[in-house]
DNA sequence: GTGAAAGCGCTAACAT
DNA sequence: ATGTTAGCGCTTTCAC
């Protein structure tokens, strides 16, 4: 009887069937805390991301949790806001060692901090913080899709590009290298750095995007061209843009990063660069997969790029 | 030794630290498969969903996820795709027992189907879905919510006001009553409904929402104004309306449902209906905590209905 | 105040 | 091909 429901068995079919229908008879459904002890895994993967409802994340989040499921596994979510207190207790303490593996985008915490929870079980990391040698990192190469952003807006004559979303007091360097690959693209066409036309955010979200954008405009530094490091601050940027009687993309022209499906439907549509969420997704999935699995070949922590994409929409056309 | 750190035993203070340290030394952490095993709980909540990636239901996450974690619980997250049969393997399945409950939110589901799994856990309705008897159930007043966009369209002085949204196809209530709000409201206006102004739509997402908004206006039906029963397809809907060289609102008011953050941003900012949606979490959250720690007191399930407001904002201010 | 033991429900291994 | 047993790691209980 032991082995006729998990399958393993060889069981005569009669046999098998017999059972089975007195399983259903009964409502018998096994008990996974017991058969989790018993196997020593959960079979529950544990993201731990700064919030659900943004765009981004929650797109993200829904790619893992379909990808998840199709490996059998089940995810469960955690929330830090971007809290490094909140991602060091996660991290250590995501499901006590409930959870198989866990993957994690962390905003505030440094790598060293990443160390102890890594030992225990597979740890993948999305963004650009790193644990070299400790854990698996998926990301895409922000400081060439930033670069190829500029130097479209360039391509398309504007020459006083703002950046809004510079966060210098997070230790996070995804806006340091959004800013780096905007740098790179301006030197190389000759022009020079103007710090009026780059915007320190305290968050990420429309409001953020919206207040940069007003203190831009307030400060009589008269951007062609803005370009937002996050979705969420070229929505604001662009609500207050109209706000003001701006016409994008004639008097100004938006791009922005991360690419969710609002801006498809925003007006105008937003011009912005892709990455690769669904193998973002798979891709960290995968990394946890060849840890879960064969934790005897210790291979070395892979460190993913995952490709990008730039869409070129409406808000940066050429100026009529 | 082993209560020093359930932290119930009457222990020395001395002992009790000594054992913290050796614990904190040896980076040693329980297994919580066995203390679920032992404690015939998990902790975790189980969310089951039609998509975590659209607005709505990824902000109800982040809420549900957020006010789960205030009560010490874990939510793990699985979504149906909006496919009946999904919504059954996941009620019947999922985790197994490994969930202290569930909280589902059912697109094709019929009532009767609700029955298996609410015997064994408590189970929770998101939306119109009822299951008289068996499990608890959060939702808005969707009629009245309906009702009352639906007048202050028809006080700005709009009087082909299109609805879309309906979804026959589907064993699901929301639409239905949502046009049924929308019917109510015309009907004490003195106004006939036009079949013309109702658009089907096949799915929630803005691309539905572009089809049907186009479909509208090729039909020749000239509405002067829209109410959309959710966000998504209310912002496919703006964008069409864009497209066409409309003004909003002054051609065409935009009304919606749901009140993602989205809409405060887009262009114009769209007027809205807003359900609370950080009751709607913390009261099935309730529900559960009141049906898992005290299993005994078998209440009746309830039927709680949250509050809602309309906000309304320059997407249908009066025609100019 | 401390230590020992039983048992949660499952499954892998072994004995019949 | 079927039946029995041991033990996963924890916590509650009971004995000391």
């Amino acid at each position: 009887m032991a082995d006729s429901f998990s399958g393993s068995g060889s069981v005569a079919e009669e046999t098998r069937a017999r059972v089975q229908a007195a399983l259903d008879e009964l409502g018998y459904r096994p008990n996974l805390a017991a058969r989790n002890l018993r196997a020593g895994r959960t079979g529950l993967i544990g993201l731990v991301i700064p919030e659900l409802h943004s765009p981004y994340f929650g797109e993200l989040a829904g790619l893992l949790v379909e990808a998840a499921q199709q490996r059998s596994w089940t995810v469960v979510i955690d929330q830090t806001f971007g809290d490094g207190e909140a991602e060091r207790r996660l991290l250590e303490g995501t499901g006590g060692r409930m959870v198989d593996g866990l993957i994690i985008s962390p905003w505030s915490l440094r790598p060293d901090e990443l160390t102890a929870r890594a030992r225990d079980i597979p740890v993948v990391l999305l963004g650009e913080q790193r644990a070299p040698g400790l854990a698996d990192r998926v990301a895409v190469d922000n400081v060439l899709a930033a670069d190829e952003a500029t130097t479209h807006l360039l391509d398309t004559g504007r020459r006083r590009i703002a950046a809004i979303g510079l966060q210098p007091h997070l230790h996070n360097d995804t806006a340091r290298q959004r800013l780096e690959g905007y740098h790179r693209a301006l030197r190389r066409a000759g022009l020079p750095s103007d710090e009026a036309l780059q915007r320190t955010v305290q968050a990420l979200h429309r409001e953020d995007g919206a207040r940069a954008m007003a203190e831009l405009l307030d400060s009589g530094a008269r951007p062609d061209a803005v370009f937002a490091f996050t979705d969420e601050l070229a929505l604001g940027a662009l609500h207050v843009a109209h706000a003001r009687g701006l016409r994008v993309p004639d008097d100004l022209a938006v791009v922005r990063f991360d690419g969710i499906e609002d801006g498809r439907y925003a007006y105008p549509p937003l011009t912005t660069v892709v990455p690769d969420k669904k193998q973002i997704a798979e891709r960290a999935l995968q990394c946890l997969a060849d840890r879960i699995y064969s934790p005897a070949a210790s291979v070395p922590p892979s460190d993913i790029v995952v490709p990008h994409r730039l869409e070129v929409r409406d808000s940066s056309r050429p100026a009529g």
